[in-house]
DNA sequence: AAATTTGTTCAGTACAAACTGAACAAACCG
DNA sequence: CGGTTTGTTCAGTTTGTACTGAACAAATTT
């Protein structure tokens, strides 16, 4: 129980590395606007890479059910999980979504695309005078017409990833 | 004081307009986290192109000028605001960067590398057993590597942009 | 049908962060 | 040197939001 195996890291046992894991991306969801139960069911879902029962969550997290409640339902609109049965259990499951990460990157952009509407929208109704500052506005506008673009090579990149991560070996483990 | 000329939008007075979008960037910068001042503050400048007064400031947006030193030195430290003097006066003046743009993308991607490291480290520390485990966050730590080098691509447009707008005539207006 | 399990909803609480306004220090002016 | 302007700092207030825990409705079991 003390832990001394020179596998990779001598350092830890691994259900420690997995609550840390947990938490951090439990921060960085908050970072990102996300609330942080969300962002730690995220993480476990990551780590254990099964479906884990609603009240596992409740459980293992040490939130009240309520709170699995809502921040399911914030990942499940932003479909970065799914909402899975089991045969003899009534019970909801939940898995991470077969591309959540290009969901995510779909989820910042359409963020993305409201500021830049946002802006667009001014740029519009600002009158042919006020030539500098239409510029400005159109350049502040480019700053969001950039990442856009950008983002789309990432969501192509991601999107890749996760098929090629699906279709390799056809295990099927889980899923229905 | 009605509002009849048919010039680009029949709508409304460009006071109104000003008004609106410098609304706009401070719920934007409130949605990246940002103190909304700071977004107003971002708004009024990219607005008006000007270099505006701390009092100024305060006045204009209706904020208090604790508000207005706080938010000015978290811009400042974002590198999206210069401070600068005037002959003249003894306040303080801020104007927008040369290159605001790129710093935000700068400010974006130094949190994607913050979170980027943390799961790299998790990563790092994990077993050599645990192989899916493994796979699964190297998945996730794949997602941050792609918004990196698609944010270092949407940098570069950016700072093209910058350099763009500062080149071609050197009117040189301010800027000691 | 009664009892239990399960997820959602909602009121109340806790907490973090922005903003205000006053106190303060530094620089400047008379 | 006293008085004023200017920016910062800090305590207190406000505000938004995540979370809890209980009440609730729906579905299932006995």
């Amino acid at each position: 129980m003390s832990g001394r195996q020179r596998n990779t890291a001598p350092k830890q046992d691994v259900g420690d590395i997995r609550t840390e894991f947990i938490e951090k991306v439990g921060v960085i969801a908050q970072n990102d606007g996300l609330p942080r139960a969300a962002g730690r069911i995220m993480g476990l879902l990551i780590f254990d890479g099964q479906a884990v029962s609603f009240a596992g969550l409740a459980e293992q997290l040490q939130i009240s059910r309520g709170s699995v409640s809502s921040a399911t339902r914030i990942l499940l609109d932003r479909a970065l999980i799914r909402r899975v049965a089991r045969p003899g259990d009534r019970q909801d499951y939940f898995t991470l979504s077969s591309t959540p990460y290009a969901s995510m990157l779909g989820a910042v952009k359409s963020g993305i695309e409201r500021a830049h509407e946002d802006i667009f929208a001014t740029l519009e109704r600002l009158p042919a005078d006020h030539a500098d500052t239409r510029r400005r506005i159109g350049d502040y506008a480019g700053l969001y017409a950039a990442l856009s673009t950008a983002l789309d090579d990432a969501i192509r990149k991601m999107t890749a990833q996760d098929r090629a991560r699906d279709t390799p070996d056809g295990s099927g483990v889980n899923e229905s």
